[in-house]
DNA sequence: ATCATAATCGAAATCGTTTTCGAAATTAAA
DNA sequence: TTTAATTTCGAAAACGATTTCGATTATGAT
């Protein structure tokens, strides 16, 4: 029982192969009993036209085609199992990519996805991409493109990301309800806009609440790596320079800062009150737990579909394309790292 | 700028379409100038053939069906992750799918891969799949099948997996070797064969170092969660069961007793040694960070590209195929939880 | 120069589906 | 009953690349 195909259904019913293609769609031109027939028959073979073909008439392979800088962090397979539900639930496929961070890695990538004919190419840009030619293509070709979490002002194309000044100020005025004066702040590189914005939600927060910001309180954990948050942490210890809130540019540094502070003995969350970003998953199994910020990486996932589709529906019926940058709100969560008080909400 | 087709390289360079398509595909019949006068301009202008018209002549998408229960966990991503970084290297593009632990949903994801025409299919069987002519038929169809970690014994295709029992029978011994007398385990669910294998290889090391295996020792974790092991951690506690070394089925577990021993001042690993499984990003956060079993997750997702590229390959040649039985070994991997003796390598 | 051989090329069939457009069959209208 | 309108169908032309096979040209041998 290998694949039929339309001509193998025509033969049997004594039909054309247009009438059986015609009836499988809903043709109006195709009388209700041949309808019935066919469908009755295709059913009780299982016949699946062949999508390769039917890509040539229609230009469409329903698949979807998403580059991350790699898929074991935990933030990136959260989006593409939320990119890959939705889209298994609307008919489309979903092929999964890694730049690692390349550059050259990332346009070969896109060049091979468009060779696919793919019908949306979702992406989160390299931290070495500098120019956005190869995206600009894809827009160019008539592909929908959609930029999540790492994305590019030069691009006319919806955008999907978090708001990252908002959550770092979530997170830094929660440290300051919790009675802290002075915070440290453990940042992450310089260039990502992620660390900026995160950077920025901490002034700002300490700002609104009359607290001065204090540059020796500044670290940076380029790689946002355990070991920085533990060696930045030692390193302010060292130096002799009091705080007794920590907001950090991950939970691994977090982390790292706890165990630093642990083998100092000092008290977590009573000296230092500590927030994480993120939500990794070590962050509720730590002791103690870490509180952090929650993305809901599936909702981005969602909402990159939810606005793909709506795109492709705006193509089809010829309408203008109306570009959306979408924010998904991120929450805080607070656990054993930084509750000194309780709140009753 | 548009795609550009075979007919309009033929007609730029004065040629046919058959000796423009020729010259790419390197056949003997063409002369050196003209074939080196075709690359020059194909080059030039980035040509690449469309892939769903190929397919057609060809029969083959370059493309591999990957269907794991789900992406989110670390054991998953990181194979799927191996998978992709070789199917990338070697011209292959991969399409993943979530079952999601449904068999129904299973069935439907794999008909519509073969719908795709996909070239192979890499399946981890979900738990609640009891039959597999659904799989059977991607073999008859002539796609070639590769099942890993979840394997069934009625399907004549290549396997990749773990070797559960090995790697339990590592975990316990370690724990015998650390002064450890009683040895509780918290197993998986009855059925699943993972959870089969690593409680025999754990009876097997009880066996070969002549501790009597104890009945009231064993405990199940059916989701193999972090509360079932400090409901489990409390059960045995509760029934004032005493033991002194704790082997539990995943990271998840081992933590969750972790925390239900520190909340009953039960020394780490003085009082009991523990080793985890599987290398969960979490285990190297915790304190005490957690002994586990790292199953290099990257080198089954190279294996199976490997299996997969040589049965094409045979396919190709049209000679014998040969099915293999990939066991990836697994490798001890000691931390605080379990260290009471300093061990010299 | 003639013929055999080898090197190059291109016409055309093919892959399986979609869709246009015209033909045939049916029904309604006159 | 004839004509017009409406259903219902099928032939055939795409879609773009691959590949067979025959035609043409160039080369070498006699």
């Amino acid at each position: 029982m290998q694949n039929l195909k339309l001509k193998d259904i025509a033969e049997k019913l004594d039909l054309s192969i247009s009438t059986v293609s015609k009836a499988l769609k809903d043709y109006p031109d195709v009388k209700k009993t041949t309808k019935k027939k066919v469908l009755k028959y295709t059913k009780k073979v299982n016949f699946k036209p062949n999508a390769q073909a039917s890509f040539l008439r229609t230009q469409k392979t329903k698949i979807i085609g998403v580059i991350v800088p790699t898929i074991i962090h935990h933030f990136y397979s959260k989006i593409v199992e939320g990119i890959i539900l939705i889209a298994e639930k609307t008919g489309y496929m979903v092929i999964t990519r890694c730049a690692e961070e390349s550059f050259e890695k990332e346009k070969k990538l896109v060049k091979e996805l468009m060779q696919q004919n793919v019908d949306g190419v979702f992406i989160s840009i390299s931290n070495y991409t500098r120019e956005t030619s190869h995206l600009q293509e894809v827009i160019n070709s008539g592909t929908t493109l959609i930029v999540f979490d790492r994305i590019s002002k030069f691009l006319s194309c919806s955008n999907v990301m978090i708001n990252d000044r908002d959550a770092a100020y979530q997170a830094t005025k929660h440290l300051i309800d919790q009675g802290c004066n002075s915070i440290a702040h453990f940042r992450g590189g310089l260039l990502p806009q992620i660390a900026v914005d995160r950077y920025l939600g901490y002034r700002m927060a300490l700002e609104d609440h009359n607290i001065k910001y204090r540059k020796e309180l500044l670290e940076i954990c380029k790689n946002s790596s355990e070991k920085e948050g533990y060696d930045n942490a030692k390193k302010l210890y060292d130096s002799k320079i009091k705080y007794d809130g920590l907001f950090a540019f991950s939970d691994p540094t977090a982390a790292g800062a706890i165990r630093f502070y642990q083998k100092n003995n000092i008290d977590i969350p009573k000296d230092i009150a500590i927030v994480g970003f993120s939500n990794w998953e070590l962050s509720s199994y730590t002791t103690p737990t870490i509180s952090t910020i929650d993305h809901s990486s599936l909702t981005i996932g969602e909402e990159m579909m939810r606005l793909f589709l709506k795109e492709i529906t705006q193509l089809q019926k010829n309408e203008k394309i109306i570009f959306q940058n979408s924010i998904i709100p991120s929450k805080l969560i607070v656990r054993e790292s930084s509750t000194r008080k309780l709140f009753i909400k």
